[in-house]
DNA sequence: ACGGTGTGAGCGAACGTTCGTCCAACTCGG
DNA sequence: CCGAGTTGGACGAACGTTCGCTCACACCGT
């Protein structure tokens, strides 16, 4: 258990009898203009004394980190979880590592992650976060210091932003409803000051308009990505609207919330209330019932992100709006036709 | 845009016309034998160029790089990423970093991520993955080179655990089951091979035995952690045990895929299983029916993991079995006294 | 006038690498 | 037998810090 120092090249050299740089060479380095033998020595040198580099001065020399940083909010929202899994993965496939940071609830330490991220001399960071929507510091922060790459609009833009078609999703999910007789269509929204929302709620708007239907305010309910907040705004729009058929909710674990207060309400769905929600979370088939859902390229996100990140690291010209990830509805059970009870 | 390099030290010093050593005293050093004035100038100095100080470095010199690795499994388990995000937060309110590995599916990468750790130099690490429990390989890396603290057994041990009680966990929900009048009961398992598991079915034993119960083997079905493989096994408890009244699973998760194999099998929950799992994931409460579990104390495991590591890497000596963390039921309403139809 | 004591700041060394240059010893063709 | 080329390896410098020692100078009491 005494944990022994970490032993460094110039003691490898030594052992094998040669200078430390000639050692760095076969260990690390490329260009290996050494015999067979000597490289044969260093390596069973290196072995015998559990050598292993120090990255830590190769990035001081190098002034590079191979390392980038993940600014992701809480990040036990699952979504954003699966965006991150697959960006770390997608960053070692390049021999990078990831450093995370993720934001306290309210996201006030956004700035300080950023700051320490940068001081670490990352390469180049991944804002996965809702809530530096609106934290001009941080945009600063990742425009001048250090390439970024996010998840969402940044203030005062600068950094490339990733993502899939929020609007089309929003189409798409409230035309299904209206594809499927319903005309008292409501949403359950993300928070009204994200740009995701806002997003959602046009294509939610563009599918009535199309349709000629109204789109009273009031059928309208905002939620904040919780199963919690779901469930009370579906509450708050049956109490508005008790005649309601329909909800699109912006995302598959408000949906959960929604399923909950509904089922309380002795609303069946789908024979009462159709719902359809977005992201296409792993478990939103093992809901009940099965959930109608948008399927959002989550872990594809997280990937592009990356890619794109990495590219801008490699000093290539990155578009600030690169094009927007396809989106796709997955058809399940929680949406049927409208009954026509009341005829 | 066009990025600028990172400032240095040495031009701080420069513009505030002292040494490169003095402007360190001020900028980032402690005990600062420097007149006011001299502090103000370097200070102001610093601003104006944007100053970053450059970890790196400073990680050379001191022999220590205040980060933590975290190696995870696919974290798109919520549980695990319950723990992981509370562990990084606890890690930097005490002044760390954290550098996150998923393992890919399998976890044959395990081994890799620990070495890339390790060349980097963090200063402990921290085992979040099931799949390690059998990678020798990875054991030994922990062992030999640097503190760790593990979310589960490694073998060979040499490795502190910390967890809650699993053992425990079982028992708990399996006599709840049978407080509430139940006596086939049957659960759906984790991978047999983790001892997760292990422990969880000992309890579930446990409190059989307590209760003078049998407890057949075809009343054990085996999943995956996953949804689906908590699906297949409820279908196979089913077919082989038509008269199960109740149901111990072994996560929240997997109680999604039960639930939802339940229904489709026209069996309500809870009037004719009875359903208790663990985890109490934070929308256990809004499954249909919210569900009765055992609320295991994830983000504080995290934490303590995390306390745990740091008081090894400050050369504590610390336990190798920390008391378990105390787990609790969570009374809800997927499990309900029996109904005691054909009598 | 003198030794002692602070105070403010400079300076060399070290951390563990990589990178490029330099050099000695061979090899080989004529 | 000599010079050119090749091969194998040594070596100095640099990356940006921190740490501890040194040192000049002013002030003080006797």
């Amino acid at each position: 258990m005494a944990r022994r120092r970490y032993v460094s090249i110039k003691e490898v050299a030594a052992r094998a009898g040669v200078s430390f740089q000639t050692a760095s060479k076969v260990l690390n380095g490329g260009d290996v203009r050494v015999s067979a033998e000597t490289a044969e020595r260093i390596l069973t040198a290196a072995d015998e004394l559990g050598y292993r580099p120090n990255t830590i001065a190769r990035s001081l020399v190098q002034r590079t980190t191979a390392t980038i940083g993940l600014v992701a909010s809480d990040a036990t929202d699952i979504a954003i979880a699966q965006a991150s899994v697959a960006a770390e993965q997608e960053a070692r496939r390049h021999g990078h590592s990831v450093l995370v940071g993720h934001l306290r609830v309210g996201g006030a330490d956004g700035a300080a992650i950023v700051r320490t991220l940068i001081e670490r001399r990352v390469d180049g960071i991944i804002a996965a976060a809702p809530e530096i929507e609106e934290d001009t510091e941080v945009a600063h922060l990742l425009r001048k210091y250090v390439p970024a790459v996010s998840l969402q609009a940044v203030p005062g833009g600068g950094v490339p932003l990733v993502g899939s078609n929020h609007r089309e999703t929003g189409r798409l999910a409230t035309s299904h409803l209206i594809g499927l007789g319903h005309t008292a269509i409501g949403t359950v929204t993300g928070p009204f000051r994200r740009r995701v929302t806002r997003s959602r709620l046009h294509g939610y708007e563009d599918a009535l308009r199309e349709a000629r239907l109204e789109a009273p305010e009031d059928l309208v309910a905002e939620g904040d990505w919780s199963p919690k907040g779901g469930a009370e705004a579906a509450r708050l729009l049956l109490e508005r609207s008790p005649d309601i058929s329909a909800i699109f909710v912006h995302s598959d674990i408000m949906a959960m919330g929604v399923l909950s207060a509904l089922f309380r309400a002795g609303r069946r769905v789908p024979q009462d209330v159709a719902i359809v929600s977005c992201d296409d979370i792993p478990f939103a088939e093992f809901m009940t019932p099965p959930l109608t859902t948008v399927r959002v390229p989550l872990a594809e996100t997280g990937r592009q992100a990356v890619d794109l990140l990495l590219r801008s690291i490699a000093g290539e010209q990155v578009p600030e709006r690169p094009p927007l990830l396809p989106v796709e509805l997955v058809v399940r059970a929680s949406a049927a036709p409208r009954e026509r009870t009341n005829e």
